[in-house]
DNA sequence: CGTAGCCTTGAAGGTGATCAATGTTTGTGG
DNA sequence: CCACAAACATTGATCACCTTCAAGGCTACG
């Protein structure tokens, strides 16, 4: 299994790992790698689904904006992911949220008819992005299962994921700009009690977060908190 | 479209949709039909994947337990849903959830050979399990969506959704026998304080839930309430 | 050097969790 | 058909966690 950290060149992307490069071309039809910038959007919530995109390198939020106008994150994701595949299946869909480069990124932007042409019929692929799917609703669930254990569990939970999803193996820096208000947006939760946390985390050696990145100090605390055992060690 | 409520017989189901009789055929082999109880389960968290479903009638949920044994209900399936259709593509793979009936419902069960056989390689059936599953996640992001609105709006939202989904046209009593417990679980929050609002909302005469089933008397004011426009209106 | 974006801290108050006890309905076996 | 158990619903008291509101500081960058 290969890793899904880092950066990735179009004909290396898990996704088309043992196609023929003729292959590859074909599936790219149409294909542009666009760069974004920090806070950049790749689309729109609402917005007419005309293409779907592979992350190559960077970060991208997914989020929509709930009635009172409030951000909530719903997925993150990761150099290799596929974003707004499913969203190909039906002709005139909609966009069901917003999607924006957290960081600079770089993604490979292909319009629908591509898919249409070449992907909706190709087995493999089809498969390929319905395991991406599921792994993405699996980790929703997790989320779901989280939700009614206390605040540093869900946040704990999130730095684990995060951490394990962008960091290159033994890093301990999130190579992401992420702020604690996309923390709280992501956990359901307001920067206030993220801050509070992260802090107090801070102090007990967890965590250090200055110059706006966050840096884990020890793993094994915040994997034991995100476990509801309880930081109660210092 | 066809509408998702009611009891399917097997030809009917949606997802057979235009297909030619000797098809279905192919795509049902080694499948059964089976009749569930109250309560019983169709698989559970960890089994190895083995069979995959089509709920024919009745209704079902997808829940987890989490590290403190509570239950998370993660997803409420409708007849015509399938049922660990993703789960299906990785050979090997283990459920991630948990499935059980609730009240008397009726699936197909079909073994993963089958799976493997005839519907990986099935474009057609491949998108409209994607579509299936495009709906879910939806579902689930909307309810991320909600995570910071008041217990009422998350409640009154979730007996909306049901309603909608399980009810026939224009009735206005759920047909299952879902629980508060069940309701608690679903939303992410306690017995205690499901029944408290449950109980104000019946007084209120929004709701009547004698007998054990839950009769909707005023959708509009549910409606507005999970809209977090607040039921001030007696 | 001023603005924008992000981080921080404090005080006050509410929503909902928890714990404990009890009532009610449903289902099952004798 | 009754009795008992299991599942489900209810109510009250208490209190912790987290939200909300308000104010201010820091850092980067044009």
């Amino acid at each position: 299994m290969e890793s899904p950290r880092g950066t990735f060149a179009i004909n290396e992307l898990p996704i088309f790992q043992g196609l023929e490069s003729a292959k590859i071309l074909n599936l790219i039809q149409g294909g542009v790698a666009v760069s974004y910038k920090h806070r950049q959007a790749l689309f729109r919530a609402g917005d007419e689904a005309a293409h779907f995109f592979l992350l190559l390198s960077g970060a991208c939020k997914l989020y929509r904006h709930d009635l009172t106008g409030k951000e909530t994150i719903v997925h993150f994701a990761s150099p290799g992911d596929p974003i707004a595949g499913l969203v190909m299946m039906k002709p005139g869909s909609l966009y069901p949220v917003s999607a924006g480069s957290i960081g600079r990124s770089m993604a490979l932007r292909l319009p629908r008819e591509t898919w249409v042409r070449e992907w909706a019929s190709n087995a493999l692929l089809q498969q390929r992005i319905s395991q991406s799917i599921f792994d993405r609703m699996n980790r929703m669930q997790d989320e779901k299962a989280l939700q009614r254990h206390p605040l540093a569990v869900r946040v704990a939970a999130l730095l684990v994921t995060l951490l394990d999803r962008y960091s290159s193996e033994s890093d301990t820096i999130l190579p992401i700009p992420i702020t604690r208000q996309e923390i709280a947006d992501s956990v359901g939760s307001t920067v206030e009690s993220v801050i509070r946390l992260m802090s107090d985390w801070s102090q007990a050696g967890i965590l250090n977060s200055e110059s706006r990145q966050i840096e884990v100090l020890r793993l094994d605390e915040l994997v034991a908190i995100s476990r509801g055992q309880d930081g109660a060690s210092s």
